[in-house]
DNA sequence: TCTGTGACCGCTG
DNA sequence: ACAGCGGCCACAG
């Protein structure tokens, strides 16, 4: 209860927003969330994640590691978890082959370029 | 592919 | 206030 009661810090509603601007249908790497607020840690974008697993209001499942996997998803790295977030993925149209790549690299949002 | 190191935010004590 | 630690990661070797 640690978690879902408390309120998002100003970093968190940072990520929030930037998520927001990601259409459906395309993804976004942690780095470039981090790189669009200023902040050199892609980690510290999952932490924010994590901290608020309130989808759909956050489009969570949006967001993939840089070598184009999935990376984790509610606070998991693998499992049930993932799963979903990639059956959520698939629901947008966005697919990933058995090494858990991202099919189409054309998928990929970013700001600004 | 795997390991080590870098980076940084928020929790806890 | 402060130090230590872990975490949906990135990048180089």
């Amino acid at each position: 209860m640690s978690l879902s009661g408390r309120r998002p810090t100003r970093f968190e509603a940072r990520v929030h927003a930037a998520l927001g601007e990601v259409p459906r249908g395309r993804v976004v790497t942690y780095a470039e969330v981090a790189k669009r607020l200023g902040c050199r840690s892609a980690q510290a974008i999952g932490q924010a994640l994590k901290r608020n697993p309130r989808a759909p209001e956050v489009p969570c499942h949006r967001v993939i590691r840089s070598d184009g996997r999935l990376g984790g998803y509610a606070g998991k790295r693998g499992g049930v978890r993932v799963d979903r977030k990639r059956r959520l993925l698939r629901e947008e149209g966005v697919e990933f082959d058995d090494e858990g790549k991202l099919t189409d690299p054309a998928r990929l949002w970013r700001w600004g370029g």
